[in-house]
RNA sequence: ACUACGGGCCACUCUGUCGCGGUUUCGACUUCGGUCGAAAAUGAGGAAAGUCCGGACAACGUAGCGUACCACACCAUCUAACGGAUGGGAUAUGGUUGAUUUUCGAAUCCAUCAUAUACAGCAAGUGUCGCAGAAAAUAACCGCUAGACUUCGGUUUGGUAAGGGUGAAAAUGUGCGGUAAGAGCGCACGGUCGGAACGGGUAACCGCUCCGGUGGAUAAACCUUGUGGGUUGAAAUGCCACAUACAUCUCGAUUGAUGUUUUGUCGCUUGUAGGCAAAGGGUCAGCAAAGUUACGCGCUUGGUUUGCUUCGGCAAGUCGGGAGGGGUAGGCAGCUAGAGAUGCUGCGUGAGCAGUAUCCCAGAUAAAUGACAGAGCUUUUCUGGCUUCGGCCAGUAUUGACAAAAUCCGGCUUAUCGGCCCGUAGUAAUU
RNA sequence: GGCUCCGUAGUUCAACUGGAUAGAAUAUCGGUUUUCGGCACCGACGGUUGCAGGUUCGAACCCUGCCGGGGUCA
């Protein structure tokens, strides 16, 4: 087991242009509860994917709730990563991703942990 | 022991693995700004919430005055301050005991307990009080009563406000006197309001005596009185970096007077004397503008230049206001040692205050405190066993209150599964 | 983080600034008319005035506290 479950802060996605680039021109697809938005990146840098994640203020009106669905979202994320950087490196290609979940009420970290790894081998097919 | 009420405290716990934020130390790399790695201790609340009050702090402002506006409003105390808290008073509502009256329904008074109170002023002015009712604030429908007239049915001119009815509210209650009938018209005892003296209390207020009144309610109606408030808020504010537009449209001001310095020039009595011109920089007044929360005064800031001219102005520049638009969307400081926390002692009925010892306890910013596994505790369900029938034990599944810092404090309000402790009252048992 | 505004039939708005049953249009339903439908006409239904307290004789309106929804500020 050589990969790190590290989560850097640059492996998070905070660039103003970035976001706003990935909602007009990002492509998407759903695993639910989640929902991925992709664009690749030209610029180089030391990670192979930003990523960041959203959860609607509309849906949970609670933070509590905000923050512990952000958390799981984001845990899942960190142990399942290295999946999706094995492919990126050996293919040498770089992308921003959000995901978001769309879902009305909390599921269980079970169900957010399968849609997650859908969704990186959704982000596989679609780089390759 | 149980129940009710009030107050205080806690806010599931432990272990392992993988992670996150800032701090410190060490190591590596470095463009010397930092980046990466390791270790250590540490990392959400009682309400972090709502943003309802009050402050600290910061910027603007020369900090003034008047009006307006806003807030507050029994008294004293506490406090940095408060619309908060503590203690007291008054009023209202309810309970209990006692007394009086009774139409046996209850009513009134005294004492005491509990709860509530946005408790200054309708005896300053103005307004409003639908419907009903005669009348909703200088009241008269029915009624009662005197005079006049009379076709003896009443009519009319006065007086009156006891009784009736309406209403949320009807002009001080009861008794006696009084009268044509009546009435605070008079008297006695009360209610209530104002004033004065005395006694108690720091005060609100209470008690008592005397005098005067007795013309409703409403100020969470306008308003009056008193007290307080400069405005804006960490998206404040300062610094660094990056970026662009000294661009566009529009409105307003750009006027006088007076010294002074330098330079040039003129005349001449050849001197630091005077005239003229230019440039620079002042002072005073005016002008319009902006700032001073709004308005007025006052104050402050900065502009008042050049060219053309048919002397009305026009154009450019400068200054100020408005409209609309462009760029940036990064970093650092502010940013956590404080009206701080905990313990002890003393003072105070209490809120609190004083002294002393120890301790340092989150600082994120696309926003850190989590995930998984196991054990215990807890909630509920089912199965089995035991039982003193209240429950207890084992297994299985299930549940974990309300809710997360965003400059920091003091309150208020709202949400909240439960557990523990203290006080008061009642019930039961024992002594 | 701060400031600020608004909540009335399903929808869009009224209600004399406190006075009794909260009104109108539209939508819905029923009827008349028509061969049928539309239009038109008639009638009905529909409201805890966002919620809870208070002030007042009386509250959609005044006051307080909650709940919900907007707007704005570097």
């Amino acid at each position: 087991m050589s990969q790190s479950f590290k989560f850097n802060k640059a492996e998070r996605l905070k660039n103003h242009h970035l976001l706003a680039a990935l909602f007009t021109s990002g492509k998407s697809f759903s695993a639910y509860p989640l929902r991925v938005v992709y664009i690749p990146i030209e610029q180089p840098g030391s990670f192979p994917a930003q990523f960041s994640l959203s959860v609607p203020k509309k849906k949970f009106r609670l933070a509590v709730d905000r923050n512990r669905l952000r958390r799981q979202v984001r845990e899942v994320y960190r142990l399942n990563k290295h999946l999706l950087y094995e492919d990126l490196l050996s293919k040498d290609k770089r992308i921003a991703l959000m995901v978001m979940y769309v879902a009305k009420e909390e599921k269980p970290y079970k169900d957010i942990e399968q849609s997650m790894k859908r969704i990186i081998k959704g982000l596989k097919k679609a780089v390759i």
